[in-house]
DNA sequence: CCGGAAATTCCCAATTTTTCCCACTTCCCG
DNA sequence: CGGGAAGTGGGAAAAATTGGGAATTTCCGG
């Protein structure tokens, strides 16, 4: 169950250095590679390969004549990538998703569960102030009786 | 039940020294881990690692395609961390919830019920100001009939 | 088809960070 | 006034991050 959020900032070559307290449980002891893809969000996400897969599949089996998936399976699938972690522990981000995700030299890695989001840090900024500065208007329907 | 708020000074590495009072009922004799995450007020939410699982768990079974639940996943979820308390009972908050949380020198650690609420010291003190001086205008629709 | 330049990948090593533990001081209670 | 517990600060060992360097591969141009 992935968690928590870590500031990381990638070096000159774009590589982006895995903190081991997210390391090992992703790849679990670096024997397992992962997948990064794109998000609606502008985020990155990234996976244990194996996990993955199933969501891929799911994708996979949208209907295809409907219009309105196209576009998800066109991030989802089309940006998705295989990497390995290098001895380190770095991935190394590609031109393509580091455009798409509008990566500067700082980013945030935020657990969510199954899988992990990747973010420029300021565009991560500005996604909280939206939700902690625009008070309960933001809540969504269904929530208001969520309880802490 | 929690209830009660301590003002505390973190020391110069960042380490929250949990007072024996709180710590006790909180850890249940340094036994259980207790789980740090933010809030859209801007202060952290500390709970037993137990009682935060079911709340977990309801924050990850919101809708992930609608994209009004997403940025209290990634709040709720993103920032939570798993921590044990040091051999002298204290915390240490990581850079990323000090710095949602505008953390500094002193904070004041509430009682909530279920939960402890990490505040910013200065940051507590305006959400204190804005409640008394700000009179009836800011009691909100259905506590008109509120009595102590 | 061959040579050279550039980019990529892999790996090593120094520095920085983190973590854990110990010792001292202070405060409270007996 | 003495004993004990709690709070505070510091230090050393271990681990992790960071940066760089060298070798290999790839891509063009001749």
């Amino acid at each position: 169950m992935f968690q928590g959020a870590s500031q990381i900032s990638l070096d000159a070559k774009g590589r982006l250095a895995v903190p081991t307290r997210v390391r090992d449980p992703l790849t679990q002891g670096g024997t397992v590679p992962v997948v990064l893809t794109a998000h609606p969000d502008r985020c990155l996400l990234l996976y244990p390969a194996p996990s993955w897969e199933p969501v891929r599949a799911r994708v996979m089996a949208f209907p295809s004549l409907d219009p309105a998936f196209n576009p998800w399976k066109r991030l989802l699938v089309g940006f998705a990538e295989e990497l390995t972690l290098d001895g380190s522990g770095r991935l190394l981000l590609s031109p393509e998703l580091r455009a798409f995700a509008g990566v500067g030299r700082q980013v945030m890695l935020v657990g969510q569960g199954n899988y992990y989001e990747i973010w420029d840090r300021e565009r991560w900024e500005q996604q909280l102030d939206r939700l902690t500065s625009g008070g309960s208007a933001t809540t969504p329907p269904g929530m208001e009786s969520f309880s802490l």
